[in-house]
DNA sequence: TCAAAAAATGACCTATCGGTCACTTTTTAA
DNA sequence: TTAAAAAGTGACCGATAGGTCATTTTTTGA
């Protein structure tokens, strides 16, 4: 890797967590210089903008979570396997897997009405989750593990939207009681399409 | 009322939605006075600070929101009524009742780890909606609606913990597609609980 | 090896931020 | 009616925001 593409994903890795955790308008360039320990103008060697930079900050704390999620799931042996593994990986909300929380939830409500750019950017990282879950839905009931006339779709947005809002409750809290429901509930709901 | 206190609403008034929609730290002072017509000066006799002027307006977005709801809600003749129209309520996440979204959502990601005061506001918003929906399915099943059985304080955080996280994923995709399988899911649930 | 290219620096720029204050206008109640 | 109190004004303040650029330092490849 050039010397130039070395810092610039030094720049993003510092970034990112920041970005997660403080928001995007939260966090200023005098943040990254800081965690970076690098200049302004070497920034803007990098980066054209905040804007720019803050967009690879989303891209990065996406591909992270996508990353260390599907290298749990790549492990499962069966499609309940891979809900439960998908389910587990979120259940922990007080300590998450990226700093800061979830990335869909932080950067899409903060986006919704100020930046079409990140807004889509999430729009497209939920229809993965969803689409995550309704590929091992459907392998589940192609592979006689899931009753058949399971709606799949529909599931994978239940599962989603689930996790999400239990996600929200126990960092709001500060415990994961309520996660730990929605968790519970899941599973129930997966056992019960199991034949 | 007097003046003052007559000012003081007119603002956190027409300050409620700009926070809701553009968030706490990406609403200005100056943004508040272009809505409000109304000098530097004036806003500083009414409110200590920017902080202050921020919580009063979370505050009323939340009261602003309940009083909708509960509006509503109070016209429902039997417990399951309740549980439908508080789901209703909240089923267009395209046009919400509320200018920007659902304040606990849009609050409560943003206050996570950088303002405690207002993520106990969210906290205690979250657990009021919780609790609300908890009182309709034990009063359901006092009255004999709903299977003795069914565990209230569980289904209620199912319910609050998909309708956010519904309204997430429509307000990102822009349409309510997914938002309507949440309340077909939650729908078919409940009535699989009526007795 | 060495010169051109790329990266890094930090002083500096303008705009805007939250917030203050001396002053004027309006409201209030005796 | 009137004077004290409250409300409202807008110029002004220091701090910080995002961003620029001439200059220096480091990297690169012929």
């Amino acid at each position: 890797m050039a010397k130039g593409e070395e810092t610039r994903q030094f720049i993003i890795d510092k970034a990112a967590p920041i970005f997660n955790t403080k928001g995007i308008a939260a966090t200023s360039m005098s943040d990254i210089m800081e965690a970076t320990k690098l200049s302004k103008g070497s920034m803007y060697v990098h980066f054209e903008n905040k804007e720019v930079l803050a967009c690879a900050a989303v891209d990065h704390n996406m591909k992270v979570l996508g990353d260390k999620l599907m290298a749990k799931i790549s492990q499962s042996k069966t499609a309940k396997e891979e809900l439960f593994t998908y389910i587990d990986f979120f259940s922990n909300a007080v300590n998450p897997p990226l700093t800061g929380g979830c990335p869909l939830l932080n950067f899409g409500t903060e986006a919704d009405d100020t930046n079409p750019v990140v807004k889509e950017k999430i729009n497209q990282g939920i229809k993965y989750n969803q689409q995550l879950l309704e590929n091992s839905i459907k392998k589940g009931i192609a592979n006689g593990e899931f009753k058949p006339d399971w709606n799949a779709g529909d599931f994978a947005t239940v599962i989603f939207a689930m996790m999400e809002g239990g996600h929200l409750i126990s960092r709001m809290s500060g415990n994961n009681d309520k996660m730990q429901i929605i968790v519970k509930t899941l599973k129930k709901n997966i056992e019960e399409n199991t034949l």
